[in-house]
DNA sequence: CACCATGGCGCG
DNA sequence: AAAGCGCGCCATGGTG
């Protein structure tokens, strides 16, 4: 059915077209599964979206290079389905969007009646009808993975696990430096349709709809001997009553990351062409006395190269292959070139990475620089692999530099932002239940004081620098940091760092003892467990160190902690229809004259106090 | 030209 | 020899 850019992989044989459609109109497909294909993962444009509608049958829609004849039996499907299965689908909902924004944008009046810019308010926009439909009956097989902390998350490595079955991985199908557009629509298709199959199996393997309730439960798998079998792997997988709570936290979370890439952030054109301006002028200045030495500063090679000569010492970098010259190295040096350096540093990285993408006037080097440039700043989101932590790409959002936060604008007039004081430090505290670390939260003490009372017994609580390391410190045994480490912080000799390390540990007792804990079970089970009883996979032994593998076994329950709370945080916002703009993991920035609920205190076992702050700037 | 590794640095 | 975790993104420099 080459002309009309519909396929069909399954028992059944059609005739013609026709009796397919019939087919598909006459029948109900209840859970059905729903796979995008893309050119290649960084070039998101839809090329065709696939439909597994049972554990048999699957059918596939052409959109490019030519759209299929039949885009309404697509959303006819999704439409009457009770469940819709797919695998990270985050991503795919993320693709979904895009295109339909940009369909609905080329047909003034949009299916249902919605519009992408038809609302209100100006800048608070919903997501389209369809995909709010879609999330309200989503379940998703990866995020389901993720939660148990199952060794990998792949569609292909799954389902060679689980159900048995081998798929195509893109790699197999597509040689280096092609896209999915220079293979023939039929190749693409096939292997969408594939991995709906695949999909909606494993939702099936792991009791999907038991995932929807709040009973724990198991699930079960054969041993696949003849590839993908892992023997380190038990069986039985136990589905914890947290795990579940956890993933439909997880699920219901998809709209609102779909609400807020569609939104984006306002600017304020002016500020960014001004900071622009102002930032090119200085960078000229640094710019052209190291074009006079003959060098370029944005070159860490050419950088080391010239220091080097002018008879500065630079030690290696950890590969060996160049000297490094790093800010703490420059810092060091009296060559007053060093500290040029250090400033052409600061500014381009500045100008190129902060303003140039936000500034209409400079020419497109990203694809993604084009969405309303110098109107409205858009990203993408998507949950980090190992803890699931929120992270921002296509120009991030989450790591804006403090002082230029100035450039965006609330459509409202004012912004409102909520911190989680310390978060990191009382999750620490809860999970370890370390008695004087509990006890100094719930009288409210200051817990930087009470370190430095006893790494420095005799020192004045208002000195700053004091407790500045009181606070680093802290900071870093939350991962157990070495000696060495604690002095390149805090710039004492690690002789007195080692020292100062062990009273910390005796004088939390309890943290030493559930750290070393922590490690134990991370060895013997391959993954540790937030407050919630949400796993995360530690990598394994032939990617990590064994002392990165510690590392991770007590950093993981403490920043996916974290993540449990901030989600459950987001998920009370929206509900409470705050404007959410931007989540950055201890913090959230809405949009408008708010007043954050105090819940949001009370949503992990020890109270997690926050500060809000408004004004016309963020920051 | 597309793609990758490297060094460096922004955020939490 | 290596000595705190997670992330994204920039420019350079090298490859096929």
């Amino acid at each position: 059915m080459d002309s009309s850019g519909i396929a069909y992989l399954g028992p059944r044989d059609f005739p013609t077209e026709d009796h397919l459609l019939d087919y598909l109109l006459d029948q109900h497909f209840d859970t059905i599964s729903c796979d995008v294909e893309t050119v290649t993962i960084k070039d998101r444009r839809l090329i065709g979206l696939g439909i597994g509608l049972n554990q048999q049958e699957a059918v596939y829609f052409r959109i490019m290079p030519e759209p299929s004849l039949y885009p309404n039996m697509t959303w006819r499907l999704l439409d009457q389905a009770q469940t819709i299965a797919g695998h990270n689908f985050i991503f795919d909902a993320t693709v979904l969007l895009e295109y339909l924004n940009e369909f609905y944008n080329q047909h003034p009046i949009g299916v249902g009646g919605w519009h992408p810019t038809d609302s209100s308010i100006p800048g608070r926009y919903t997501i389209p009808p369809l995909l709010q439909s879609i999330a309200l009956k989503l379940a998703d097989t990866s995020l389901m993975g993720q939660m148990q902390g199952l060794p990998s998350l792949e569609l292909a490595n799954m389902t060679s696990r689980y159900v048995g079955m081998e798929i195509q991985r893109i790699s197999d199908i597509l040689p280096q430096r092609h896209t999915m557009l220079d293979l023939p629509w039929g190749v693409v298709a096939n292997k969408c349709l594939y991995d709906c199959l695949a999909t909606n199996r494993l939702y099936w393997k792991m009791e999907g709809p038991k995932w929807s309730g709040s009973q724990s439960f198991i699930w079960t798998h054969q041993e696949n001997w003849d590839s993908g079998f892992d023997p380190s792997e038990p069986l039985t997988h136990w589905v914890s009553e947290g795990i579940l709570d956890c993933y439909q936290v997880g699920i219901k979370l998809v709209p609102l990351l779909l609400k807020m890439t569609a939104r984006g952030l306002g600017l304020y054109p002016n500020k960014v062409e001004h900071w622009y301006q102002e930032v090119s002028k200085k960078l000229l200045v640094y710019s052209d006395i190291c074009t006079k030495e003959g060098f370029n500063p944005s070159s860490p090679q050419q950088v080391g190269y010239t220091l080097a000569s002018r008879g500065n010492f630079l030690p290696f970098t950890k590969s060996k292959k160049q000297l490094k010259t790093d800010e703490e190295t420059l810092e060091e040096l009296s060559d007053p070139l060093a500290s040029v350096i250090l400033e052409h540093r600061g500014l381009s990285k500045l100008k190129g990475t902060y303003l140039a993408p936000y500034n209409p006037h400079i020419e497109l080097t990203k694809p993604y620089w084009a969405h309303h440039r110098g109107v409205r700043a858009y990203t993408h989101y998507r949950m980090d692999l190992s803890t699931a932590r929120l992270s921002s790409y296509d120009r991030s959002l989450m790591n804006i530099p403090d002082y230029i936060r100035e450039i965006f604008a609330p459509d409202t007039g004012v912004w409102a932002w909520a911190d989680y004081d310390q978060i990191e430090m009382r999750i620490m505290a809860q999970v370890s239940q370390d008695p004087t670390m509990m006890a100094a939260y719930e009288r409210g003490e200051d817990i930087h004081w009470l370190t430095q009372q006893r790494l420095w017994p005799n020192s004045d609580r208002a000195d700053e620098s004091t407790r500045l390391r009181s606070k680093t410190f802290g900071f870093a045994m939350l991962y157990r940091a070495q000696a060495h480490t604690l002095s390149k912080h805090t710039k004492l000799p690690i002789s007195t760092c080692s020292e100062y390390r062990t009273i910390w540990l005796a004088t939390y007792p309890g943290v030493d003892e559930w750290q070393l804990e922590t490690i134990a079970d991370g060895w013997n089970q391959g993954w540790t467990e937030t407050m919630y009883g949400r796993r995360c996979r530690l990598p394994s032994l032939d990617i990590a160190k064994p002392d990165h593998i510690e590392k991770c076994a007590v950093n993981y329950p403490i920043q996916g902690t974290g993540f449990d709370i901030l989600a459950r945080a987001l998920l009370l916002c929206d509900s409470l229809s705050i404007d959410i703009a931007l989540p950055v993991h201890d913090e959230i920035l809405a949009d408008g004259i708010v007043e954050f609920p105090r819940q949001l205190e009370d949503l992990g076992r020890l109270r997690t106090p926050f500060t809000q702050h408004r004004g016309l700037y963020w920051k």
